[in-house]
DNA sequence: ACCTAAATTTAGGTTCACCTAAAATATACT
DNA sequence: AGTATATTTTAGGTGAACCTAAATTTAGGT
């Protein structure tokens, strides 16, 4: 009778599709096999074949031309994004609602990013007043799938002294996400670079504070910056 | 190096020890084969495959002996009331904080209990008042596993007439509990039993109003309730 | 006690996402 | 251009959770 039917795994397609979302960039650049091997910690082989079944699949989410990399196709877009949604919408739920610590958030969010449903998502984000920017400092996309562009570079890509303030923090590693924000580095905040390659790192003094502070440059590389208004 | 570690699939682990949980009853009876393949919708063959999977594992969860039926052991029984406590957490959360319909948390639920943490169990909990009973009128287990037994009996096992309360109402047919909700029926409500036996069901009126009600027999054993103090 | 019907288990598949090892292709360098 | 090296793909597994069909065991009725 009903023959268990043939179903691709949502959770992990999904982190297929976040991470050739995020690995291709704002200009969407073709992603290769084995930066999301890397990526997924997923042996190069299992990237192609599962690359190979999204791409021939009835309704293609990426486009795939094998040694070329694959891309997004517009369906997998709209997925990928509605993933981030859920991930960053989570995120701030947890934090402002449920007041987890911030170095928490994203372990969460990473799960329950894949079995949410719309309602879920719709209510948490009218209970947060549809944010734009999660407690990392990173934008929101709409429900419709727009994403702003970011105008931020990274702290280590600053070539000079001066005065900036941080627009996001990646979210990735919980024990860097906990030692900044110990140290008063968050979203908004000002950071004066005094030094750009100290013996430690970076120099910089937070927010009017006189201390200066020493960042290694993982954790400067994980801080993204803009001029102040 | 590093193969894929042999690792049971927890959603699908805890649903057998829910299953096995709820049908086991409050005396805890062995489990039919039959049964499990009834409530969970799959093969029976596929139900004793997975049950001796879970009763030769090293931590056994459950006790098997062939064509005799499962119990759980002291460790499944644990873990099934634990994704009880989930569930019911998480229906009295969706309820309460995210104003979800009463007949829209259950399905949710039944999804989100196997993938939360402990800190959001912990925090909806806190955040929730470390309630006693869910939005349906079901209790819910303590953090230590202890769950009060229920003094309540199905509607439809009324042999006369008379006046209850409502003590908790099944959660599985979401369209049965619009029905009752657009009817007034909720835990904790009065109801009058004029008639057992009526040619629609049962002919009931509600708290205190005169209005004679007939619920279907399938409507009146998803009610049970208790005699009113 | 015997035989049939129902319940349960065994045997042998499937798909899914992953794996390793070997082959094929692309790139980089002299 | 020609070859060494790195990347990517093909080929052939694995365990998990399901399936169907064919035994087997238990239970019910006379």
């Amino acid at each position: 009778m009903s023959r268990r039917q043939p179903n691709p795994n949502t959770e992990s397609v999904d982190n297929y599709l976040k991470a050739i979302l995020a690995l291709g960039g704002p200009e969407e650049h073709r992603v290769t096999s084995t930066a999301l091997s890397n990526r997924l910690r997923v042996a190069p082989a299992s990237v192609t074949n599962m690359l190979q079944k999204l791409a021939t699949s009835p309704t293609p989410l990426v486009e795939y031309e094998r040694h070329r990399g694959v891309r997004l196709s517009a369906a997998g877009k709209r997925r990928a994004i509605e993933v981030v949604r859920h991930h960053r919408l989570i995120e701030t739920f947890l934090y402002k609602v449920l007041d987890y610590p911030i170095e928490e958030v994203h372990e969460e969010a990473e799960r329950l990013e894949h079995f949410i449903s719309e309602r879920f998502e719709e209510r948490i984000a009218a209970k947060l007043g549809h944010p734009k920017i999660d407690p990392h400092g990173h934008c929101i996309p709409t429900l419709e799938g727009k994403m702003p562009r970011q105008d931020s570079i990274p702290l280590t890509k600053i070539l000079e002294q001066g005065v900036f303030t941080v627009e996001s923090i990646s979210d990735g590693d919980a024990a860097l996400l906990k030692l900044l924000r110990t140290r008063g580095i968050a979203p908004g905040v000002r950071l004066r670079v005094r030094n750009r390659h100290a013996a430690d790192g970076f120099a910089v003094t937070v927010g009017t504070s006189k201390r200066v502070l020493y960042l290694s440059s993982d954790a400067a590389d994980a801080i993204r910056i803009h001029s102040p208004r």
